[in-house]
DNA sequence: CCTTTATGATACAGCGTATATCATAAGCTA
DNA sequence: TAGCTTATGATATACGCTGTATCATAAAGG
């Protein structure tokens, strides 16, 4: 593995985290790379010989994040409820991070990568209890869909409710509905 | 009523209809009013005498459809499915527009409002029998955003199953399980 | 300590936006 | 239809942002 000059995780973290601040303050489309470089500390070429444009930071702050994610979500797919509060937990750790794919509308591609590792599981746990008549496409993309909502509405700090209450809201309110014989439970 | 000129009329025509055009086949960010006032075979300059900059144009068209699916809605918010139903029909008079508005992601603008008309009536029919210890808020969110996630899936051409149907699957998937005694159906 | 390399500053070309101007054509009104 | 009004087309232009090239300097690594 090779080592990563020091000046270069310095760049590119001040960058990200200008970023971060800026799109959270005003807006990514007017978003200028003057104004990410002066934020930033660095100069304005310098930009270019880290990130293509734009756009490329975003998906850059993007990947690092679904790999941090992941990496600590993975191991529990086999468990929905634990594997979804401890994805809240995780949410909580940055908070700005996330806030800002939510800003611009990112958010919705992280979540995808993570929940596939559960919905397939999901998938294909109860595809042979799926009530009748839904089709599957439709119950695979209202789970994903549905949780992304949730937790899109979770990100907002005055909503930040217990993790473990999350679970048990998702499961109640997304995933028994899809079941034939829906467990009643508060 | 002032009548207006039909120049302008036909002008405003032919830069809604380009920009839903340019807008399927390549990406709203990179579509530039040159390529959108020469597929619209105006002069460039005209563009500026009805619109201030390109997202002002979306937003006329995006405003536009709202009046339009609100005025075929407003009179059935007391009957939710059946709103359900007639919002799917009308969503089928103009596809291309709507998918327009899935990819430049201000489908969700559009259907908030909407869905404020029928959800409002919704939560105050149902906040008394609400499951225990759901917040309201989230609720509410759930409702609208779930919703408007089962539509984005819906507005793909190969997924246009029978409106009246997914009327009944909205109500079993969302509605239902917020109540406190859910009707069993099918 | 010496080599390597990332950075800062600057200049510059290219492109898209937005405005101003003027002649022309199309629409409205009587 | 005749005459007035107004929207359009074409053109020129200023401006800002992007992306690249160059060179001297500072910082990192061995």
């Amino acid at each position: 593995m090779p080592k990563t000059d020091r000046r270069i995780n310095r760049t590119r973290r001040q960058l990200a985290d200008a970023f971060i601040q800026l799109c959270l303050e005003r807006d990514y489309e007017q978003m200028t790379l003057r104004d990410l470089t002066e934020r930033a500390d660095i100069g304005y070429a310098t930009f270019f010989r880290h990130y293509s444009d734009k756009e490329s930071l975003l998906n850059a702050i993007l990947e690092e994040s679904i790999s941090t994610l992941i990496s600590s979500v993975n191991a529990l797919s086999d468990q929905p409820e634990l594997m979804m509060t401890t994805l809240f937990k995780q949410l909580l750790e940055q908070p700005e991070r996330y806030q800002m794919l939510v800003k611009t509308r990112h958010i919705s591609h992280l979540l995808e990568r993570v929940m596939t590792i559960g919905s397939a599981m999901f998938i294909e746990q109860f595809a042979h209890q799926l009530k009748a008549n839904i089709p599957p496409d439709l119950a695979a993309r209202h789970v994903i869909g549905a949780v992304i909502n949730l937790i899109e509405w979770w990100l907002e700090p005055s909503n930040r409710i217990d993790p473990k209450r999350m679970g048990e809201l998702i499961n109640s309110l997304i995933m028994q509905p899809l079941k034939d014989n829906p467990a009643l439970e508060s």
